[in-house]
DNA sequence: GCTACAATCTGTAGGGACTACAGGATCAAG
DNA sequence: CTTGATCCTGTAGTCCCTACAGATTGTAGC
């Protein structure tokens, strides 16, 4: 049990600069709960211990892969909870199916976006090929 | 020039249906200056013609790909003032990059999100490589 | 110990892009 | 002419933060 301080209690500011995220956005994860309160100093100054910071490290990779808040609250309660890997299995899978469809709208988006911007004379004409395939959707 | 009713004014509920979004949507970007003021009915009911038909769909479509309201503000502005391909060109391309960067941050969630998955028991046990994996996000 | 100055505390307001609601007016059909 | 759907207006709520103001600590130098 090498407990020769792994870390020294953060505080807010350093935890932010350690996890790469906004202050005031760990006040918030704490006062919508899914951050718990940390214990704090004799003057009320907030301090992070490593669990603290996993579990904040958590939520922001799960926003970065694009879990709502809630799915976050969600994946955490069956953390928290111990079992349910089959619940976490949904979850994910579910989510997967998103993110595969976003990734297949953003496709066609680019191919979309450089054909109409290879054809751009860029020059001053009127007749933007961009302007007239963001006017004109999909009139057949 | 063949006038004859291609389009017999629609009112907001038809629009936002016609076009297929909210019919609060509309009169928000109405507010917000995107769509101009179109005329009323005698009893001050909005009624739109072909033009602010075809004015929406651009705004949509330009959200639906992603552009920003400033970034379909200056579309139109550039639509509206006839040239300036060039700008036009610009915004696209750059944006386009934006669609990029997304796209390979999305396939690279998706990669960790099926891999994950496929190494989930499926079970009750309480180790969840799911969980580990949004636990650990970089730690070399 | 005292003085600066940075960091943190609190509550609350703002932002982007909508979306919903309440209470009233108008429209189209019967 | 009445009924029910649609529309009007202003405003509040949503989501996920981000920023600010004014007061309070923490810390380094002297």
């Amino acid at each position: 049990m090498q407990r020769r301080s792994p870390m020294p209690l953060l505080r807010r500011g350093e935890l932010a600069e350690r996890v790469g995220c906004n202050l005031e956005t760990i006040r918030y994860y704490e006062g919508i709960g899914l951050l718990p309160h940390p214990p704090r100093s004799l003057g009320r100054h907030r301090l992070y211990d490593a669990d603290l910071t996993k579990r904040l490290r958590f939520i922001l990779r799960g926003r970065e892969l694009g879990f709502s808040i809630e799915e976050i609250r969600a994946l955490l309660a069956i953390a928290d909870g111990g079992g349910g890997c089959a619940d976490v299995y949904a979850l994910t899978t579910q989510h997967l199916d998103v993110v595969k469809r976003k990734i297949a709208d953003l496709r066609k988006l680019q191919r979309i976006l450089s054909e109409t911007a290879a054809r751009c004379a860029r020059d001053a004409s009127p007749d933007c090929p961009i302007i007239e395939a963001l006017a004109a959707p999909q009139q057949g």
